[in-house]
DNA sequence: AAAAAATTCAAACAAGCGCTTGAAAAATTC
DNA sequence: GAATTTTTCAAGCGCTTGTTTGAATTTTTT
């Protein structure tokens, strides 16, 4: 039998986990220290130590989700230039994707998963790590030309708010799939999450093929 | 000259004006009475007095911004389907264009009332009070059915959806102008939320037409 | 095994939180 | 104009917040 990864894991994990999930759950103003550190079994002092103060921590938790997400980003993008001029669906779809990956690597569940990725955008827009909005651009810089070259008649700025849309719908669509499921009284129900991003992506390339004003 | 209205707007509008403002700006978790007293101007026991408790007066915000959104979509619908069957991009308008209308009539800056829209749907989605929430339905009800005659390739479900994709793409979108001017590097700029709305409108529509498995 | 460095811990810090009190002030009613 | 109600207010309640401390412990190096 192999034995499962037993090692200590180290408290520096286990608060990382811990807050990603408070987070997730209730916002990032309302966890507390203590909250995270007794659900990581840790002492309130060791989040000084690792991270330096509250908002060190909030910042390592939301580079170390954002970071791999923009990376795949960039590497499919990169992988869909190789096999020639890439279409607004595959490039929706180098785009949007990259978030399932990370959910899948993730030990959290989907539902925390989601929720986390809603937040990050709808609490803390002003504020991300300088690294994460350096990559932001990186990865706009990327995307921008390569949806003006599959519909050459946009502007970059119709590309710029389309993306601004579709990247809008998908993350208040994961986060609040329960709202849907409250208005329309259980009449639907949140899908499994690959169908819905299949749904999600049908909306997008519509609007985008279609969307730049004229 | 005709009076400016002079009344003396008492604490209860100074407390409802300021808290919307703060929540607006930091997030309802992160305001606390004392910031909110202080700008209206009031004691802290006020809050108490008029609203029972912090969460009252959350509540109470939520409501008196919510609500007159909500009449006024339904009274578009209504005034649309007298004049026969409305088309998707009527129906979108009814829809949308009171979050506008609201603003036209609000005392707060622009970038202010489409922040505390975007917070009411990205940090407090679940305990909306009832009375809202009921409004949502009724608003459910009778856009769903609308948009299903407009397209009827359309499930119920889609068209669930596609509401839902279209609620968040606008939402995300009043609340998060600036970052988007931020990853663009200055190169998209807000636009004047007239102009922002013809363009949100036009993806969306595009989207509810093609949307939908299938 | 001794020395050094890295990590954890209980305890306490000042500051701020939402909320409450009881009396003063203002507005309304009689 | 006195009585009554409504509204405001300063002060303080117990509690939680993020942060700090200095010693105990563990881990690593020598």
């Amino acid at each position: 039998m192999v034995a499962i990864s037993q090692e200590p894991l180290g408290t520096k994990r286990a608060l990382l986990e811990s807050a990603s999930a408070l987070f997730a759950e209730r916002g990032f103003d309302s966890v507390s220290l203590r909250d995270i550190t007794t659900r990581a079994g840790a002492n309130v002092a060791s989040v000084k130590y690792h991270f330096g103060s509250k908002e060190g921590l909030v910042d390592a938790v939301v580079t170390e989700f954002v970071d791999p997400i923009n990376v795949e980003r960039l590497a499919r993008l990169a992988a869909l230039k190789n096999g020639g001029e890439p279409g607004v669906r595959e490039l929706l779809r180098a785009f949007h994707e990259p978030l399932l990956c990370q959910f899948a690597q993730s030990e959290l569940s989907e539902r925390i998963f989601c929720k986390l990725m809603g937040r990050l955008v709808g609490e803390r827009p002003y504020h991300f790590p300088t690294q994460v909005m350096s990559q932001f651009r990186q990865v706009a810089k990327g995307f921008v030309p390569a949806f003006r070259k599959a519909l050459p008649h946009l502007t970059n700025k119709d590309v710029f708010w389309n993306i601004h849309f579709s990247f809008g719908l998908v993350s208040h669509s994961l986060m609040h799939g329960e709202l849907l499921s409250e208005i329309s009284q259980g009449a639907v129900r949140c899908e499994k999450i690959e169908n819905l991003m299949e749904r999600m992506i049908d909306f997008c390339e519509a609007g985008f093929v279609k969307g730049g004003r004229k």
